[in-house]
RNA sequence: GGAGACGUGGCAGAGUGGUCGAUUGCGUCGGUUUCGAAAACCGAUAGGGGCUAACGCCCCUCAGAGGUUCGAAUCCUCUCGUCUCCGCCA
């Protein structure tokens, strides 16, 4: 959520990113006007409970005729501010709820652009691998090699479902383990979060303003975490934290699942777009001067195990109008798939400013006694597309497939065949 | 799923209708003492919101939401959570 104080404070400048990130000024004049309504009714309203205060304390110390004459005095007070009240509740009710459709700003640096074609390849690493055949897809390349088996996951689960097998199972757990093992190693402390969250964490993490058909609700009103970003978000909710513990740094193991709603036909081949998928995640609290600095060491993490895969990959810088609706900045990582011929995205580091932690009142106590809310940061270290990757750049004539070297040790096997 | 107990400040733990936003202890911070430290002693120490140029003043919050009352941490209702016992289960 956002500061309604920046809106008090910096009209302009809060219209300006929300212009940029492709939603209403409206919104923010309508916040605006309503926000002075209410806090006239509400120094009103306090001026009437200051007073009834007063006489209450002192009918504790009166007796007779003087003490009857105050109670009906406090009656009437009392009456007035019953007769107004409802319409403040109303107001700070609907004043919440304009507030939580303000998005996070985009920082001044992130490019302005309207969709995800404004977004810019800001630099490429690895050498692209060289075929002296043909190289096939993950699909096929799975098929010949009995790695996955959609057919069987068409008729048990429906389609963007798929069962991985032999082989292919333990070289994601060996992905997955490979990557804690390199966070542990940085300080990330291991998590596996709940995968069912409430409403109110989702609302929080920013995934029901504008992606409420992309999550999967449950008959008990609890909704299925499509990244572990949103119980990693809420482990610290409504907590103050001393300055000196942070960063908190985080990784969260988890399956997450996504509608993909409105992506009826695309990426419909292989695993790169499931409903349901493995994904070890970064998440960092920090201070808001922190932020920034946190947010590259992330990327930085984030390219080293790609690196160490040997992957080639290109870092996106996301445009305004194509973050996420709590993102203030966000880079994607994309990376090479030999049998499609192109970049495609893997991973994705968001900085999310103080925004996601306002709404769930997470802060922490600076050194100088302060209370101020923190900043979160979340970033994919693996999911399951780096799988495509792997098989289709290190694919062989033979039709096998060599595991990068520093899985080995995971998977116990050097190639796949 | 059944039965019972309980949810108070960073923690422990008082408080059952009237200066209680809350006694006390621990912790934390500052000071005295000390060459320095410990101990001792003194003092400070919840969060949020509003008004004001400022000094300050006011309002709200004792799990959450309602209700009773002039007045609620305290009484009533519902919800959520924790613990214990039983049942079930990986």
């Amino acid at each position: 959520m956002i500061d309604i104080q920046l809106i008090r404070d910096e009209e302009d400048l809060v219209k300006t990113g929300v212009v940029n990130k492709g939603g209403d000024v409206e919104l923010v004049d309508d916040i605006k006007k309503l926000d002075k309504e209410k806090r006239r009714l509400q120094v009103e309203i306090e001026a009437f409970q200051a007073n009834l205060n007063a006489i209450s304390k002192e009918i504790s110390k009166q007796f007779g005729q003087k003490k009857l004459d105050l109670i009906k005095e406090a009656s009437q007070i009392s009456a007035e501010i019953e007769k107004h009240r409802p319409k403040l509740l109303e107001m700070e009710s609907d004043l919440d709820s304009l507030l939580k459709k303000v998005p996070n700003l985009p920082l001044s640096d992130v490019i302005k652009g309207g969709s995800d074609k404004d977004n810019k390849v800001w630099y490429k690493k690895g050498k692209l691998p060289e075929f002296s055949f043909t190289p096939k897809d993950h699909v096929d390349l799975a098929k010949q090699l009995d790695l996955i088996d959609f057919e069987a996951a068409a008729r048990a689960s429906g389609s963007r479902f798929a069962y991985l097998k032999g082989q292919l199972t333990i070289l994601e757990i060996s992905l997955m383990r490979y990557g804690m093992d390199f966070l542990i190693s940085k300080g990330f402390v291991p998590i596996i979060p709940p995968v069912l969250m409430s409403g109110q964490v989702m609302e929080a993490a920013g995934y029901l303003i504008n992606n409420e058909d992309e999550i999967y609700k449950t008959q008990d009103d609890l909704y299925l975490a499509g990244t572990s970003e949103q119980p990693l978000l809420a482990l610290h909710a409504g907590q103050i934290i001393p300055e000196e513990n942070l960063p908190l740094r985080y990784m969260g193991i988890s399956s997450c699942f996504r509608r993909e709603a409105g992506s009826y036909g695309k990426d419909v081949r292989g695993i790169l777009r499931m409903h349901q998928f493995q994904k070890l995640e970064m998440f960092v609290f920090t201070t808001p001067d922190k932020a920034e600095e946190d947010h590259k060491h992330l990327l930085a993490l984030a390219e080293e195990l790609m690196e160490k895969l040997e992957i080639p990959y290109q870092v996106i810088n996301i445009c305004s109008g194509d973050l996420n609706f709590s993102a203030a900045k966000k880079w994607d990582i994309e990376a090479w798939m030999a049998g499609q011929g192109q970049y495609r995205e893997t991973h994705s580091l968001s900085n999310c400013t103080d925004f996601q932690a306002r709404s769930l009142n997470i802060r922490y106590k600076r050194t100088d006694g302060k209370i101020d809310y923190l900043a979160t940061l979340n970033g994919t270290a693996f999911s399951e597309r780096p799988l495509i990757s792997i098989l289709e750049n290190n694919q062989q004539a033979d039709g096998s497939i060599l595991i990068p070297k520093v899985l080995v040790p995971y998977t116990g096997f050097k190639v796949i065949k």
